[in-house]
DNA sequence: TGTACATCAGTGAACGCGCGTTCACTGATGTAC
DNA sequence: TGTACATCAGTGAACGCGCGTTCACTGATGTAC
């Protein structure tokens, strides 16, 4: 990628549209959202976007499908770091890179979850979006599998899980937003663990 | 209120304005809200919404207000028929209030918790929120009063609780809007009861 | 290494549209006496 | 009960604006030979 600003064609435009986008969102909200004002930030005219993502559903699609992305590497990032059988601390993990996706990421959280908003028939999307969801089954299985948790009560807490995940992100995002972050984490980290510990049963290998 | 459709005074359009918005909101999304269109189906000219609100900001303000009370409606109902002494009961029925909440009224629910959108100086509106809020404080207040809540743990199960239901009404209007009212009713029930008999102790007298 | 040609990426003018806001107005209502 | 007048609520024309989309174009790149 070049940064010549004077050449016509500009090496990776696709790259900077979804990089600007953030910046955008964060200042003029979801409901402001301008193409023009998108190619005006990207140093281009204002009917190049149409070359690589059609239309604002189009534009938002691939970003979405990029705040998956983002979601998952987090998650499994975080999850690297416990052992395998520390399952009450493994779904704390995922708990926690839940948040600190909607921390860090917090226009692609805010456009992520907006169907309505997005071409839902998209593969790409709707494999990214599979591939971040799996990730909390796949920590709930190896529980049921290792006695930490009821397989009867394996739906009510994956819905708790990602309803209390999904829940602190978002009121951290619109409402806690003048809250610093770091707070936030530290908070959470006590609340996901005390939430984890009371679901989660302690098998006899436990510590 | 009278119903002439040839008047000249509406009668009460500030009124018509809000009955009308949920509407408008679920048809069109927050993203595409007109004040024109707004006017346009409460019968009366573009001008008109003006007297009563200003602007559009004036005009959400007015009606996250009117989402605040709802939600402290439906909270003192739920809460009327649970036994003072049955705290997890009682956290229970805040949660799935909440939950009824933004199914009933998905318009206001999307719309109360954005600040940016709202004029977070309007008194109401701080009035509202505030009133709504307090209300699983004074239910946590009374577990930790009766031992059913240890007093460090207060702050933790706070969160916790406030982002499970967030989180729960959140879903549930942008993510699994699909499923129907009922079954994420019923599924809200186990889920919160699990959680709220977990997360609150049973003194001797529970039962 | 050079040339011809196809493809790709961005330009810039033009279009029609709906929007929010303003403002002089007029019809309706309410109040004072 | 009637009249005069002030206030309130909605009208409708006008404004300027930024938007998304289209499209013939041109400059740049890549490939075949």
């Amino acid at each position: 990628m070049q940064s010549d600003p004077d050449r016509y064609h500009h090496g990776d435009l696709r790259r900077t549209l979804l990089d600007v986008l953030p910046e955008l969102i964060a200042e003029r909200g979801l409901e402001n959202l301008s193409l023009r004002e998108l190619a005006r930030r990207a140093g281009v005219t204002h009917g190049a976007p149409a070359h690589h993502f059609g239309d604002r559903k189009g534009l938002l699609t691939a970003f979405a499908n990029e705040g998956s992305q983002h979601l998952s590497a987090l998650v499994l990032d975080a999850l690297a770091a416990v052992p395998e059988s520390r399952h009450a601390q493994r779904l704390q993990a995922v708990g926690l890179a839940y948040l600190e996706f909607a921390l860090r990421y917090p226009a692609h959280f805010r456009v992520t979850f907006r169907p309505e908003l997005l071409d839902m028939t998209d593969r790409a999307l709707l494999a990214a979006r599979a591939a971040a969801g799996s990730t909390l089954d796949l920590v709930l299985k190896a529980a049921v599998t290792d006695g930490a948790l009821r397989a009867t009560d394996y739906a009510v807490v994956r819905m708790s899980s990602w309803s209390l995940a999904h829940g602190y992100a978002s009121l951290a995002v619109d409402v806690l937003s003048g809250d610093s972050a770091d707070a936030l984490r530290r908070q959470a980290q006590r609340t996901f663990e005390h939430f984890c510990v009371r679901m989660l049963d302690h098998p006899a290998q436990a510590d």
